[in-house]
DNA sequence: ATAAATTGTCGAAACGTTTCGACACTAATA
DNA sequence: TATTAGTGTCGAAACGTTTCGACAATTTAT
């Protein structure tokens, strides 16, 4: 009933073993019988069988996924968007890409079923991820590839954002509207992200003269949504720090500060500009709509893929970082 | 150097085939056995490979998901929304979803890998899919779940819409704030979606007396995106026909009407009320923000899932249909 | 002319599971 | 007591590929 290719062996009168041979491409088989092979195949409509196969070559034709629960929600486009953007490019990969999301503390039984049963070839790993499992992929010698976040164990391969270029350019242009008083509200120092950007606003300002402390500097939220902008614009409007512009670390917290400011019934840009980081939906659906960083979100899970298929076919060397261009997007709040 | 079930089976001291009837929960299996291979189990760290129980089993553990191409795009976050309701809810059945979108005509070497290669255990359809196609998916007895569309041949299972209902709300919506010139314009009509929401203006209208006729449906664009309706209402508005309010078949075709009342400088919603359908970005990212249908995307991909699931596992009859409701949301564009 | 290398083909073994029929037991039935 | 009906366990065969070593038939080098 299901056509084999011990079929197609039979009808074109020679072995399997030659079949496969030319199925794949290997070894050498002559013009004549490689017609012959051709032909049955076409005729009986062949197609090797993935599990067969797999099971001998201990190739999958999939990809792993990871991403922490927290950012697969309707909530994050962010890592949704880096996911849809694999999805677009596997597909001329001829790769499938499975998905799963880990919770923060690993654990024995909540290891990733694809690797577990071995049905992927390789791993993308996008956001911070815990770091036994990164072990445990390594252990098992699994080509992966990181996705806006860089292991602390360094040598891994990674699709970067620059970070430090964007906070560079929002604060420049701040600088250039006359905004003389900025503050930075930071989230979750966990991402390696985070700090960068954290950072590149002291560099950028101390560079430029100008004061960059905790009185300005606002990084101690354990997590970097609209709760914690909002939370620390509160603060800082409440302790009437004198500040005219914000560089929110992320679209969430800018838009966090926005409701602050509103609620405190400063004009936007008019007493107080603001920027995002990322580009997400929440800056175009803010009102007023808000200045921000653009990430190249389904570029950067198109990249991952790209390197990561190289790094399984072995015509890319693992440790490859790619560090993607942020640009600055100029809209209402600023 | 791989733990295999015969390892499993050395060591709990007993027949590899003891070992997967324990793993299987099939067959009668003494307590002691069971709790010697268990052991085993934990201590080796087993865990059978997918492609070689696929092979014998005929299962994969995977759902194919087939879209057509012109569906899957940055530009189209529709289908990209139910893509990920099928994601969220997969993962809580232990199975992937691999996608592959597909071009509108069929042919032989067009057919979606997973199909070829016997990797999917069942397959959900999302928007037009060539006819073709479900032909082959039916020659071959795979379970199927279509998502906002029903194949002529009728008896499949699928995830509809309420459109009849959606469109009568809206309408009623329009007339309640006193509209009585109404104009519907429509898109693709290959797609049975939209002809049940144009069916659904002409019944709705008739019901309260009003005409319904070619001077206020517009249905002969090949497309439904933003330039089919601009096309159509440029052309309404020139012939200076009386509307006061559209009605738009989904929310690209509403953006397109509003660009166009906008070059004709008519104030929205003063002079003339818009609706669109679907309740995706554009929609409120529009100025003004547009009144529409929410459609639950996710959840559709969600119940697909499910429904799939169950046929797969006999628990579901296949014809099942689910219908599911919308509800309007009121912005300012009325 | 002979030895050595190359080319094309093949059969058989492997890959890691599940499933099927056989078999020895024990427990229930006649 | 003799049969029948379960239980629990096992070995072997299958599932559909790829890969490896063998081997004949050529061609090339000595």
């Amino acid at each position: 009933m299901n056509t084999t290719i011990r079929d197609v062996a039979h009808t074109a009168g020679v072995a399997v073993s030659t079949v496969s041979l030319v199925l794949n491409r290997k070894g050498p088989v002559s013009r004549e019988t490689e017609r012959k092979v051709l032909d049955a195949i076409e005729k009986l409509h062949y197609h090797p069988q993935r599990s067969a196969r797999g099971l001998v070559t201990r190739r999958s034709g999939n990809l792993g996924f990871i991403l922490s629960i927290d950012h697969f929600s309707k909530a994050e486009p962010f890592y949704t968007k880096i996911f849809l953007g694999t999805e677009f490019e596997s597909r001329s990969h001829d790769l499938y890409v499975l998905l799963t999301t880990v919770d923060q503390q690993f654990s024995e039984r909540n290891i990733p079923r694809f690797l577990l049963e071995k049905n992927v070839d390789g791993i993308l790993l996008a956001g911070t991820v815990p770091l036994k499992l990164i072990d445990y992929i390594k252990d098992r010698h699994l080509p992966c590839v990181f996705i806006d976040y860089l292991p602390p164990s360094g040598s891994s391969s990674a699709i970067l954002i620059d970070n430090a270029e964007g906070i560079r350019q929002a604060v420049l242009h701040l600088l250039e509207k006359g905004h003389r008083d900025l503050a930075f509200v930071g989230g979750d120092m966990q991402h390696p992200g985070m700090r960068e950007r954290c950072e590149a606003f002291r560099g950028v300002l101390t560079e430029h003269g100008l004061v960059a402390d905790t009185t300005n500097i606002f990084c101690e939220a354990l997590l970097s949504g609209a709760r914690e902008g909002y939370d620390a614009a509160q603060r800082i409007l409440n302790d009437k720090l004198k500040v005219t512009a914000f560089v929110a670390a992320n679209d969430a917290i800018a838009s966090g500060i926005l409701r602050a400011c509103r609620d405190h019934k400063r004009r936007i840009p008019g007493d107080i500009a603001i920027t995002g980081f990322d580009d997400v939906e929440t800056a175009i659906t803010a009102r007023p709509t808000l200045t921000t960083l653009h990430v190249p979100k389904e570029e950067m899970g198109a990249l991952a893929v790209r390197l990561l298929a190289d790094i399984i076919n072995g015509t890319a060397s693992k440790g490859t970082k790619i560090v993607v261009p942020v640009s600055l997007i100029c809209r209402e709040s600023t």
